[in-house]
DNA sequence: TATGAATGAGCCTTCATTCAT
DNA sequence: AATGAATGAAGGCTCATTCAT
């Protein structure tokens, strides 16, 4: 308790000094609500229909009031919208890491990509209603487009190193398209448990790679 | 009297064989305002997000009270599902009829496709809500299989007239699926007009079509 | 055809003649309707509870349409107070069958009573529902008085041939009043079985009617 | 500055210390506005017939809007037996105070047992609906059941002191279901005045009083 | 007369958002 | 800043009753 006081000690005593400081200071734990609640977000989006996922779901995941969230998200959309964002920046971030790595393979690209988004669900469910619901606000829109250009860009370079000219855009397009759309045709495959279901994503996932190697290497 | 009875006799004994004729009008009366509500329906859905559809839209824009739709479909989901099924054997037809002539190819049944769900955004909107929705009573969920197993079935044929061997059941999963990913992903292209956008996915289904005839006459 | 226009021309020929017998004729048939769609009601009450029966559902028993009901009744109201006075005659027939035979117990009438209830649980229910409504039209008020009065007398009849004198009204009213409490308290005892309740009520009735023999055996 | 983190300290103690109380508080109020609805309920269900008692006019008469209810009831269901279960307290209340009371007579507990029920309507009469209904949640059945046989405990008491002897259970079934069918019987008394009425109980629940005192004095 | 489709008011319930504390 | 009670519009659905046929 002590040492805990002591601390807000030194930080007023730090405001007075360096307000840049404190105000980064600041910035940084409001970054980090922020955080707590997206965090709260995707807990309650991995566990129920998307549909049904309320404010107050994600505030009481989050432990704080309903009314606390809108001090650091105008509105319902946005709160969804920035969750979205944090989930598909991990999905960027994955697939680089599997880019980064010496002797990659794509299939090994196209399986991570769907273990990812499988094992996370809830990123891709909220892609999929973003992409139906329709009306993303411009500036939200902005980010979203960045990360889906940044995932390309990755592919982009994917198709290049395996020997492809010209224009990979296309190709890379094509290639995340089709893993989408393993995912949304087969995420509900009825009558299938869940490692079932992984199973002959993969298995699909594989067959689409081979598909763009086959292509690549004639 | 006796002939009051001989003749009620008779009457009755029409009544008996027009009983038939009679109730199938009836039945083709009620199959008409079944597919008036799904009309209505359907306009509804082209113009707005899917969660917004409520059955007061639907009920107004078919030009009757909201409680009139209830004694053609006993809820909504139902009246959903009836009309996505309806859009379902829509494509399958147009898929159909492509493989029903002689010289199609594969480029051709994958760009019919995309066009006749690229035109009739709902059937793709409303997949894509029942997937993500994922709690289909199963009465609905049976009939949904029975179409999405059919139009497999039909991909199937394709390929196997295209040459391929063994099961070639996960070719057409990976096939529809890369088509599903293909209107789902650039649905939304940010920045592109509707006809170019149809025309980006028309690139990204020749691609997928072609890859697939690749492989197959290695 | 012929002929049934010659039916009607000699029913129009009998009307001119004897309109009484006519509408007499009618007016039994709108009788025997009217009967028709309250058996039909009275199915129904006895298959649900209460609050759920609905006019369509009478209708659906009854053979006919909803709006035919209308021709016979008001509307929902009188409808279920006629058939809860059909009930309620034939409660007090009942009763009175025990009563004309020569030896008859107060035991006796108590068991027949709450059996009789019992087996027709739609009359009791109904009696309750009016009871709570208190809403009932002056016009049926009088008729449903008339068979309540008329039960009360029965009783009374009772009480004075086991030597009650005086005004045996009031006991003949605590009597009644006594026997329905046994219906209603245990109607649902909760955790037992239709048979188990309905000897409960009978073991209860018995104390009832032994209390009353006491007191005018003193 | 040490001083007033000293204080923080202190404060933070304080909350500890406090967090019961406060949350008694919490809880308390929470009570309270239970307390405020179930008022409102119980006037409404005076002003009409209980199947006509809607959430809306609760929560008009509270003062509040519908929502509001929901944050302190689950459902309609829960707010009526809650309801019911209050005022079924008091009854049980009322027939103990009399039963504390050295020199009772069951005269007395059949008359306050009249009395309090007469006065508060609405409480009989949800009994009487809720058996009507038949179909109350198991969680609510509990409660009710709970109440129910606390009252029956208590006539057994007063059976027992009067010298019954053996399972007096019985008896006090008997006693109570001929009180309540008393309420119910003549709780519409046609062309009586609310204070007639209640006399003519109090003769009706005198006369049960004394065939149970006979009874047991022989 | 009978039909039964249609009406439309009204019910219970939910939930994003606001605002007094 | 945080709370969380309250709002109030809106949604799905039901059903007595009406009315064109």
């Amino acid at each position: 308790m002590t040492n805990r006081l002591v601390l807000v000690y030194i930080s007023r005593g730090k405001m007075m000094k360096t307000k840049g400081a404190f105000s980064r200071l600041k910035e940084q734990e409001r970054k980090t609500r922020k955080a707590i609640i997206i965090d709260a977000a995707e807990r309650v989006f991995a566990s129920k229909p998307f549909s049904k996922v309320t404010m107050r779901d994600i505030a009481g995941e989050a432990g704080i009031s309903p009314g606390a969230i809108y001090r650091y998200f105008p509105d319902q959309q946005t709160l969804f919208v920035e969750a979205f964002l944090i989930g598909a920046e991990g999905i960027a971030k994955s697939v680089q890491e599997i880019l980064s790595k010496d002797g990659y393979t794509i299939d090994k690209v196209a399986e991570s990509f769907i273990n990812y988004l499988f094992e996370n669900d809830h990123y891709f469910k909220m892609m999929t209603h973003f992409i139906l619901e329709g009306s993303i606000k411009d500036s939200l829109l902005d980010r979203t487009n960045a990360v889906a250009r940044y995932m390309l860009e990755q592919f982009d370079t994917m198709f290049k190193k395996m020997g492809a000219t010209g224009d990979v855009r296309p190709l890379s397009h094509a290639f995340f398209a089709a893993l989408n759309g393993i995912l949304i045709t087969f995420y509900n495959y009825p009558g299938r448990g869940r490692q079932e279901i992984l199973k002959h994503m993969q298995v699909l996932a594989r067959i689409i790679a081979s598909l763009f190697k086959n292509r690549l290497s004639l």
